[in-house]
DNA sequence: TGAATGTCTACAATATCTATAGACATTATT
DNA sequence: AATAATGTCTATAGATATTGTAGACATTCA
């Protein structure tokens, strides 16, 4: 049930960009900066932002002076969504994942019991990470910094 | 996110010895007869079947007619810690483990954004896990039959 | 023009997962 | 006692995934 290092990386780097993105600014960062600030390999980390930007979570700037900067604003961009694409479905097993559904063999899978407990996993997993935006991640930190 | 094949394996053998166990008897199954009702290579069974006996999940009868049987009631044995016999621990970064908990090295741990999100699934997970026993695993299923 | 940056593809190194081999120990049955 | 049926244990092979690196290239700024 583990985080990939490219997920937490991928997160990591995307909560930093959403984090110095205060008002409709367009806050770049460069590849290298972020991977000093989160301590992460700068080649890995190349291939995790481009990945993302491939796939609309990041636009970029090339040449000297240029980075990567948010492509939505922090409020739509959900912690689901960067998870699935770095990582894969969030289902534990395929037989009830919404986005790579394969059956499991069971002879009767409608009524298996673990295809049924696994799918309330599954629920529960979503239900937090689809209705946390990186806004929400980085308000929280704030959160506890104030309340301690 | 996921469940590998080990530990799916021995949830379905763990699953599988608790439907026929029906009142207080010694159902005994062979490693040959679970690998062939559940479709699990015999060979991979036998180690995960080994695993759970070591680690007192299961109980086991040598020679012939031997087999294997749950070492507590199926009331009481939870998939939380089957999983955790099997995969390891629930939470998606060590940083939020229960049972391997490892700083993960963000400057500031405690207000961490990343580290209360996951938290917060890790914590959804146990929830279900920790309150499912094998007994409502099949209850589940037996209800799906009848309902539909 | 040159330095600073992102882009892309391939690949190397390592770790993990899945599965198998095979020698051994124990028990039931005859 | 002999035999066959079973579980026990450790090592390891094979496959796959993860993590990380190399290096040539494209673009932009000054």
């Amino acid at each position: 049930m583990r985080l990939s290092k490219r997920g937490e990386y991928g997160l990591r780097a995307m909560i930093l960009l959403a984090k110095t993105t205060p008002e409709g600014a367009l806050p770049i960062l460069q590849i290298n900066d972020i991977a000093n600030l989160e301590n992460i390999p700068v080649k890995f980390l190349e291939t995790i932002l481009l990945t993302l930007k491939n796939n609309g979570f990041l636009q970029s700037k090339r040449g000297a002076n240029g980075g990567y900067y948010l492509a939505k604003s922090p409020e739509e961009i959900m912690l689901s969504a960067i998870i699935r694409c770095l990582d894969g479905p969030l289902a534990p097993v395929r037989c009830v994942s919404q986005m790579a559904y394969e059956p499991c063999g069971c002879p009767d899978e409608h009524s298996c019991g673990l295809r049924l407990v696994m799918g309330d996993v599954r629920n529960a997993i979503a239900n937090i990470l689809d209705h946390t935006s990186l806004a929400d991640v980085n308000r929280r930190s704030q959160e506890i910094k104030r309340t301690g």
